[in-house]
DNA sequence: AAACAGTACAACCGCATATAT
DNA sequence: CATATATGCGGTTGTACTGTT
């Protein structure tokens, strides 16, 4: 058992749903401490939780910054799509959805609209569900991630020219434009064909990748990649 | 009214990755 | 560089609530 675990055995955590009185003694500690540092969080709000489950009760539940309520047309619209782009990534989906969490989403996903775009797969094409989904590897948005920095010295190891002309066609201006061409990209696809899947769209970008002869794994990264060149 | 089934969503768990030592 | 610890994520479970029989 690692220490952690010990620590948090002998305190006898509280499980199970959180009560008033307990929703303000923690959000009474992060408006003092603020975000972060969820270890010591149980301890300076006097609770009887482990760190996991005051982070979640926090970001999920208490954060002023959620919007609760009826998921929008638009929204479910946005899911949807961003999930044939990104599959599960319910945090990448989240970040484009403000005011809604990874939990939210994934919920709803689950409960709502699985059934939904199963009853919609039936009455159309039975094929249309089988999509490839882009998988960025990365969990988290590090500076210097390991596969990052594999992929790039990979690149690096290519002539200059090539470099030169990947890093030009590929490189965003910034996260927010990328995402919208993005999406207008596929919206723009979908429009030229109802047919088409977005894996079709995606083919493309995955040829180019490879008519440029990186060497990288483009399919399985470019969508973070795409964020990251452009995080200060 | 009681029993049961289905649904929605909050919360937990295990794991991967990042960061600190 | 190796190890320990912290953080964040996605899958899954538990349970309160609602509708149906």
């Amino acid at each position: 058992m690692s220490r952690l675990r010990e620590e948090e055995h002998l305190i006898a955590v509280r499980k199970g749903a959180w009560t008033k009185e307990e929703d303000i003694l923690l959000r009474k500690c992060i408006e003092k401490y603020g975000e972060g540092k969820w270890r010591q969080v149980p301890l300076r709000a006097g609770l009887k939780r482990c760190r996991k489950s005051c982070r979640l009760r926090w970001l999920n539940y208490l954060s002023p910054n959620i919007r609760r309520g009826e998921f929008s047309e638009d929204e479910v619209e946005l899911i949807i799509r961003l999930h044939k782009l990104l599959g599960n990534r319910w945090s990448l989906i989240a970040g484009r959805l403000p005011g809604r969490t990874a939990n939210d989403i994934k919920n709803y996903w689950n409960s709502h609209l699985t059934k939904r775009l199963a009853s919609n797969v039936n009455k159309s094409n039975p094929k249309s569900e089988d999509h490839v989904i882009i998988r960025p590897k990365p969990r988290t948005a590090s500076i210097h991630p390991n596969w990052l920095k594999e992929s790039i010295s990979m690149v690096e190891n290519q002539p200059k020219e090539m470099n030169r002309t990947w890093t030009a066609q590929k490189q965003p201006e910034d996260s927010t434009s990328w995402w919208q061409s993005l999406l207008a990209e596929v919206e723009k696809r979908e429009e030229e064909s109802a047919t088409s899947s977005v894996v079709e769209d995606f083919e493309g970008m995955r040829k180019e990748a490879n008519a440029l002869e990186c060497g990288v794994e483009l399919d399985g990264w470019l969508l973070e990649m795409g964020i990251l060149l452009s995080t200060p």
